[in-house]
RNA sequence: GGCCCGUUCGUCUAAGGGCUAGGACACCACCCUUUCACGGUGGUGAUACGGGUUCGAAUCCCGUACGGGCUACCA
């Protein structure tokens, strides 16, 4: 009998969520749910120095924007709380005195000035960077140099310390990543990272390890770059929990930039966003572009995301939620880094705008034509609208310029895409066909192509040659669905208003 | 430098010993359309290199090269 699938998300709220970040929160969801277990988010702020004003509450608006809800977090509740490791301060001081007291971790009082001038002393060309490791550690002011006497006056003294685990020196250290495989390590190798700091806060070492224990956490996600710690993952699993009670662990490979892992910098420098939604950073000021404000559907978004390193095998490319659910298996996640191509990523969105039901779309688009001064005041024709343009829309902001000329006349025509081929003859040609329109008793788009093709015929000229002309004057430039589909929602007074004003230009 | 992970078209990937190495994005050409798209057809384009193992290797093993990550009292 296996244990209730529960997986963590497990975010440090200092910023805007990126691609590689909402990915790891797709994986971990897709599994919890396809496996009828809970999508836990808990906030790893020990970090006070790094602490950002609004970066908690982005997390979960971006969760919800995405459709990834957890099912237990600081907003959601849950009985394996407090879901934010500040609040839980507390809890780590006796795991880390627990190992202490069995040799597995020690009291270390080196300030930051020693460990900067152990940094330089120790740092030859064979080794630029030195660790606190075994090597070095009995060099060093902790309570394993120190008498036992010493470390306690220190102790009773207040003075700052901080507690570090006892890396052994010839153990090889070895676990299954779901992904990889046996993934071994020389523990000789590792450094005695510190557990609990001296502000008395857990690092992420100690701390993923405690909660991921009290919180019953069954597989423990997260990306590749963790990988070079888990070994004192392992091992203090080993030291506190015991190895049989350890999740399963999964390292995700990287989402690359042009040059290497993809930071946020990328986006403003190669145009393409990184963040989920926009970010505006409380100190600088600075933005970051999102995917949402970029004009995203979270579907498409969660779509390209999950295919950054998963297939389900077959040709499919487009799934929805439900469907990825259903399909998502951790085998079948890649083991190299991929590199994010905008390109690819705007194509998932156009085919999402394609698939989508209109009456889908229809909030959507217009909550974007009103943010750009658009009043809409009927939406059956915003519904025609949309049917009209959706092919031709690949963001969500693609409909403002494809939509705005049905609501108002267009502020600059495009004389000069007219101008040179205009002539006598086709200004008396639309001089007949407004006389013809306005006395159109039906006004839909068939008979006005048809009395345009007839009157064109009559007086000689080819229909091709006027169309461009036409639609200029309906759109103000070359491009939009079919011309006579326009004027059709139009209508006959709009139409040949357009039409008046812009003869008298050419 | 050390440790770890990785390596199939430009990009995302399929093929987990038998093959004309498949698909998608992008790109090019043509068709459709006398705007732009959508759609359709076709094309360019890849197993990093060297050794093994095997009747047979993109697939397994070793080495090399290259790429990436980590190397904080940050996560």
């Amino acid at each position: 009998m296996s244990k209730k699938v529960r997986v963590r998300f497990a975010p440090s709220p200092t910023g805007g969520l990126h691609l590689g970040g909402v990915r790891t929160v797709l994986y971990n969801y897709l599994f919890a749910k396809k496996n009828k277990g809970d999508f836990i988010v808990r906030i790893e702020d020990t970090d006070q120095n790094r602490y950002v004003p609004g970066a908690e509450e982005y997390i979960f608006e971006t969760l919800k924007w995405c459709g990834l809800e957890p099912d237990e977090s600081v907003q959601h509740g849950g009985s394996y709380g407090p879901y934010r490791q500040s609040e839980r301060k507390e809890i780590y001081r006796q795991y880390a005195e627990k190992l202490v007291a069995e040799g597995h971790a020690y009291y270390a009082f080196d300030t930051p000035e020693e460990l900067e001038k152990m940094r330089q002393d120790f740092k030859t060309a064979q080794n630029p960077s030195p660790q606190y490791d075994h090597t070095i550690r009995m060099r060093m002011r902790n309570s394993l140099t120190l008498s036992t006497e010493k470390t306690k006056e220190l102790l009773d003294a207040g003075t700052r310390q901080v507690i570090r685990i006892k890396m052994p020196e010839k153990e090889t250290v070895s676990f299954t990543d779901m992904i990889r495989g046996e993934v071994s390590f020389d523990s000789s190798t590792v450094d005695d990272k510190v557990l609990l700091k001296a502000d008395g806060m857990p690092t992420y070492h100690l701390a993923v390890v405690v909660d991921d224990h009290l919180m019953q956490i069954s597989h423990a996600f997260r990306g590749e770059e963790w990988l070079p710690s888990a070994p004192v993952h392992i091992l203090l699993w080993k030291y506190l929990f015991g190895l049989e009670n350890m999740p399963q662990w999964a390292h995700f490979p990287l989402i690359l930039g042009p040059n290497g892992k993809l930071s946020k910098r990328d986006g403003a420098k190669y145009g393409f966003p990184v963040f989920a939604m926009n970010w505006t950073d409380p100190k600088t000021g600075e933005l970051t572009e999102g995917f949402k404000e970029k004009g995203f559907l979270p579907e498409a978004f969660i779509n390209l995301l999950a295919l950054l390193g998963w297939n389900d095998g077959t040709e499919q490319e487009i799934f929805s939620k439900e469907e990825l659910i259903e399909k998502f298996s951790m085998e079948r996640v890649h083991s190299a880094g991929a590199k994010f191509d905008y390109e690819k990523a705007k194509w998932f969105n156009h085919e999402w705008i394609k698939r989508m039901k209109v009456e889908d779309l229809n909030p959507k688009v217009s909550e974007l034509l009103v943010q750009s001064g658009i009043t809409i005041t009927n939406k059956d024709l915003l519904d025609k609208i949309i049917t009209l343009v959706k092919d031709r829309c690949t963001l969500l902001t693609d409909f403002i310029q494809q939509s705005t000329f049905f609501f108002k006349a267009p502020e600059e025509v495009d004389v000069d895409a007219v101008k040179p081929k205009w002539s006598e003859a086709k200004k008396l040609f639309f001089a007949e066909l407004i006389r013809n329109y306005e006395l159109a008793p039906d006004w839909n788009a068939h008979t006005l192509e048809t009395n345009f093709k007839e009157i064109a015929s009559v007086n000689d000229l080819k229909p091709g040659e006027l169309m461009l002309p036409f639609r200029i004057m309906l759109v103000g430039g070359k491009f939009g669905p079919g011309v006579f589909e326009i004027a059709e929602l139009l209508g006959k007074e709009e139409t040949i208003k357009r039409m008046q004003f812009a003869i008298s230009k050419f």
